[in-house]
DNA sequence: GTGCATTTGTGCGTATGTATA
DNA sequence: ATATACATACGCACAAATGCA
């Protein structure tokens, strides 16, 4: 899944995997992806490598973070307005 | 008790000083453990460093948390004088 | 019911040290 | 030298679940 050996640096490839997961429907829209701890348990990654991954994702629009509370899949009409 | 210095981590020592508690009896099954932030005040460290050891306890099996409770002693068997 | 206090969950930011490419 | 990555550790703020008055 993940290849720590490769020239792809794995916070990419973290971000690519969880995009990944979007684009095939597991995470929905609205819906939170892992946490920071969950990703590097599920990664085998180091925090900052989970974080600048969702980073990553949220500049590309994919994520949105809300403090406290975690980061969640964003919707293409609406904000971050559920999970309840 | 802990060592800040030391070449063992903080989270771990703690860890196995809650682990000593248990095993002593002085906290039974069933029961609380100190919160993460009596932890931090008796142990003297931050409270991300008292949740990695807890986090280890319950990898551990030795403990169980509850959100918006605490964690908990793990009741199954392994009491100080569990001979079963 | 509503509010408060307690406790855990989550994330933000930062820092040090080590190691590799 | 710079970027990547891991591990450890600190402090802070906000959110959610729980229990109690």
């Amino acid at each position: 899944m993940i290849d720590h050996e490769g020239p792809t640096p794995l916070y990419v490839q973290v971000a690519d995997a969880i995009a990944a997961r979007i684009d095939a429907g597991e995470l929905p829209p609205n819906r939170p992806i892992p946490s920071e701890n969950q990703l590097v348990q599920e990664y085998g990654v180091a925090r900052g490598t989970a974080r600048k991954a969702i980073q990553l994702l949220r500049e590309r629009g994919l994520v949105i973070t809300v403090v406290g509370r975690g980061t969640y899949v964003a919707a293409t009409n609406d904000g971050p307005t559920a999970t309840r």
